[in-house]
DNA sequence: GATGAATGAGAGTTCATTCAT
DNA sequence: AATGAATGAACTCTCATTCAT
């Protein structure tokens, strides 16, 4: 693994482990076992850090869900395959989730960062779109239809690391009766 | 009003408008029209001001929610008012909504502010055991079904600052048909 | 005397006998016997700091070259008593003197404290003017004239820090042949 | 031109317009269109590189000035020449000119380079001392005679960038007059 | 109780220098 | 000889907190 990917990693684990302000670069480079000025080749600052990161797993996580999604399938079981892929992913990878929970918010975000995480949930979106005009979904602004499913999703899902697939199911199953016609 | 409610104020409002790490305890002063010293009158440290502000406002939400609840209108009904108001306490109250949702995740709250606010929770969840009892509502965790309908509506709102009588409507209705058997 | 004063002297001392660059903030408060954040609540920073002591310093050093100087005296007597006593100045306060003349260059300084050193050389031109009008100064631009006394003078004081009567005598009426017809 | 003068080109550039502090050895490399580690090969340290640079310049400088000087002229054309010289160069090296006056009082010169420098200065001496022994130089310390010469035009120099013939002459002069008996 | 000047630990960041390639 | 990624000491500056008034 390059110098790059563990200075990421290390600040992904404190920065979850400890929160932002609690986590100082020195922290960061001595969990990453390099030089503080190490750090400062490959991130002009703290801030760019955060907002690197905060982009790579994003993307991250839309990549997995996005991968081998079958786009011709019904509406339901498109729904139903991201979805579960979204919460598979945040079980695999809980540091990941929980840093994406916890930076959502966050005014640290750029808005160049926030525009490029925007554009990823662009394929979701058209899910949403294929189901209302299919009559199956309820005719609502699409973006506020993704946001309530993922609003219920990812507080379901911090609030259940150890979720087991029962779980996953009903959970993934509420969002759909919640937004179906 | 008093001293310490004016630094509240002040606190909340410079915490969502610039963010925690942003906001010293010296401008907190300055807006609350107060000395610096007086402030640590009333708070221990920058951390219970903000916990108790948490708490403090998490308390006034759910005081908002349940104050003339009536325990015996149908399961449904109950459900639609609780959260109806919830929104409207959003809408009514940005900075306070805004501030509970950036520190919702905060590692800063303490283990006994956490159990405080929790403890807010459980009129709520009686709404959805007698659904249960009644077959009603999903047979499942109430505690799981309160976070996804919290997790939806928190996000919904979140994203729709300036929502409509409608689309609050169309939400809580989302989130009945989500949790109903 | 107060703080702010010893945080300048402090400066003062070690910015002349080590350099600026190799003068830090934490050793200034040291010899200040202060804290660093003392410094900070009557400088905003390090350049505020070394921009003050050098208006301040130039202010007082033409302060004393023109207090109780008499405008009505012949030009060769105003010429030599506001040189001799600029170099008394320099010789009673030689690490103001040295001071002055370490930072007449350097880039930290800003437009604005330049521009409030260059008004404190007026009163010295209008000697020259008059020099002048009477044909008993050389018929060049003032400034150059000033300029060119005071280079001399300077790097004169500079290179003889413990000069006696004669020699000061002697320089500054080298620096009036210099000029006159 | 090789290696070692691009260095010293790119260095002497980039301290004079921006200062030495502001300057890194990352940039100069840059500049020098070099690797850092190159410089190393050069130069034992970034001081080592400023002393060097100073000691050539002025080296250059006099070297220029007294090139093809006429050590059997008389000695008022031997002063004008000379200093008429170092004006000339001065005006054809600005950047050169301006790092010998900012580096000047600098307290990171070594003993070593103020001393090679100073005896630069001794071929000038002896037009002074031939001009005492004649009679037609005022009978004062040599060193303090130069120190004076020397300071006049070098300010006159800098805050007159962009001299023409008739002030050139006009400043040598006049040091003349300051001089003579 | 009210105040804010004083404090210094600790933050983010820079940069001269090293050394393996 | 040439390179530049790696380093960490040391910098400037911030700010929660204290305490004398």
């Amino acid at each position: 693994m390059n110098k790059k990917d563990n200075i990421l990693k290390a600040a992904l684990k404190l920065f979850v482990e400890q929160g932002e302000q609690a986590t100082s670069m020195k922290w960061i480079a001595k969990e990453a076992k390099c030089g503080i000025g190490t750090m400062y080749n490959y991130f002009e600052s703290k801030e760019e850090l955060i907002n690197e990161l905060y982009v790579d797993i994003k993307t991250k996580l839309f990549k997995y869900i996005l991968e081998e999604h079958d786009t011709n399938a019904p509406v339901k079981q498109q729904f139903v395959q991201a979805w579960l892929k979204s919460m598979n992913y945040a079980i695999s990878n809980k540091l990941e989730y929980k840093f994406l929970q916890a930076f959502s918010h966050s005014p640290i975000l750029s808005a160049e960062a926030t525009e490029k995480v925007n554009k990823l949930l662009y394929p979701l979106f058209e899910i949403y779109e294929k189901g209302k005009k299919e009559g199956i979904i309820k005719n609502q602004d699409t973006i506020n239809l993704v946001i309530f499913t993922n609003g219920a999703i990812a507080a379901s899902i911090c609030n259940n690391p150890n979720i087991d697939e029962q779980m996953k199911n009903n959970i993934v199953l509420m969002a759909w009766d919640a937004i179906k016609n």
